[in-house]
DNA sequence: AAATTGACCAACCGCGTATAA
DNA sequence: CTTATACGCGGTTGGTCAATT
């Protein structure tokens, strides 16, 4: 006799989420918060069940997922904690904040291990051709140090090392003993408020003159719009500015973007919830225009689209922080 | 150009555990 | 204390896309 199935699987959905199902599912838990998964669906109108929503916003949904490629120092506590604890993904990725737990083991999978087996063959070709004491680290001295630039941090205990490592992330303006300047930290150096990657940066062939390409795309992913509109991620020259000039590292200045971005795609309804004051107001940049343009033609493609007009919670209690 | 292979990653599945009744 | 329920975790699968043959 097998284990209950979670929820009756002839009324369910299952396979990749759609735009809609995303804007359902934030929408409600902005509005309601997450109390209930196995009730959420029912609630948030979704044909999913409660364990494939609560996956879905813990891995992709949740605004303070960080997206966007490893850093050398990430993928180096992901080694480190990994051989002090092995396959505890959820308390690896603990440490490594805005990651989550699927993630990292989705990274361990395809990348750190195969290299790890990798470096440990050339570890014991090195040590037959040398015949020399190049065992000494006792486990860890497979680790990453083969990338050129990487912390020099074997010597320190496991533990010690991951949290060198965090420390290294929370605050990569700081300098630290062994730090060097290698090109594949240069994202630190760029991004002083924010060691978030930037998932947002455009890539090679999407950029002109440094400014990102508008394409009108009508089925851009309205994900895509709320990232590029997003003051916490880093973007162009000419987005730092519009930040700075409207606060955004502030809560106040957060508010302030919310309801911008609530008025800039048509989500407010009457006047109460626009803008009292001058000093609330957002001046868009033309790109931001252009893109909540897009979203509105998207939306309009699908009208059973249903929007809760609810402000983004920001609290740190509620980004889990 | 078509077929095959491999890498990547989102999503699913089932088990262990916490908690409320 | 026992049982039922829901959540969280880790292993696994399957779809997509790019590289290779």
């Amino acid at each position: 006799m097998g284990r209950a199935p979670c929820c009756d699987k002839s009324k369910v959905r299952s396979g990749p989420w759609s735009p809609e199902e995303d804007f359902k599912l934030i929408s409600f838990i902005q509005k309601h918060g997450h109390t209930n998964w196995r009730a959420l669906p029912k609630q948030a109108g979704l044909l999913r069940c409660g364990k494939s929503c609560r996956l879905r916003w813990i891995n992709y949904l949740r605004p303070d997922v960080k997206r966007g490629n490893f850093t050398p120092q990430e993928e180096q506590t992901i080694i480190d904690l990994h051989t002090s604890i092995g396959n505890k993904w959820s308390k690896i990725a603990s440490y490594l904040p805005g990651r989550t737990d699927n993630e990292i083991k989705n990274v361990w999978n395809t990348h750190l291990k195969k290299r790890l087996q990798h470096t440990r063959k050339s570890d014991v070709i090195d040590y037959e051709a040398n015949d020399s004491s190049n065992m000494d680290c006792s486990g860890s001295s497979y680790s990453a140090s083969s990338t050129s630039g990487e912390i020099n941090v074997e010597k320190l205990p496991i533990l010690d090392q991951a949290v060198h490592n965090f420390e290294v992330m929370k605050n990569p303006n700081e300098k630290h003993a062994s730090d060097d300047h290698s090109p594949s930290s240069s994202s630190h150096a760029s991004n002083v408020s924010n060691p978030c990657p930037d998932h947002t940066q455009p890539e090679e062939g999407d950029v002109d003159n440094g400014e990102i390409e508008i394409r009108p795309d009508p089925d851009l992913d309205f994900l895509q719009v709320l990232d590029s509109l997003d003051p916490l991620q880093p973007t162009t020259t000419e987005n730092n500015v519009w930040k700075q000039e409207n606060n955004f590292e502030s809560e106040a200045g957060i508010s302030k973007w919310l309801r911008f971005l609530e008025s800039e795609l048509g989500l407010t309804s009457d006047d109460d919830c626009l803008p009292k004051d001058q000093d609330s107001v957002i001046t868009a940049t033309p790109q931001h225009t252009e893109l909540c343009h897009n979203f509105q033609t998207a939306e309009s493609i699908s009208p059973e689209l249903e929007y809760c007009p609810v402000m983004w919670p920001c609290s740190p209690s509620y980004l889990g922080i």
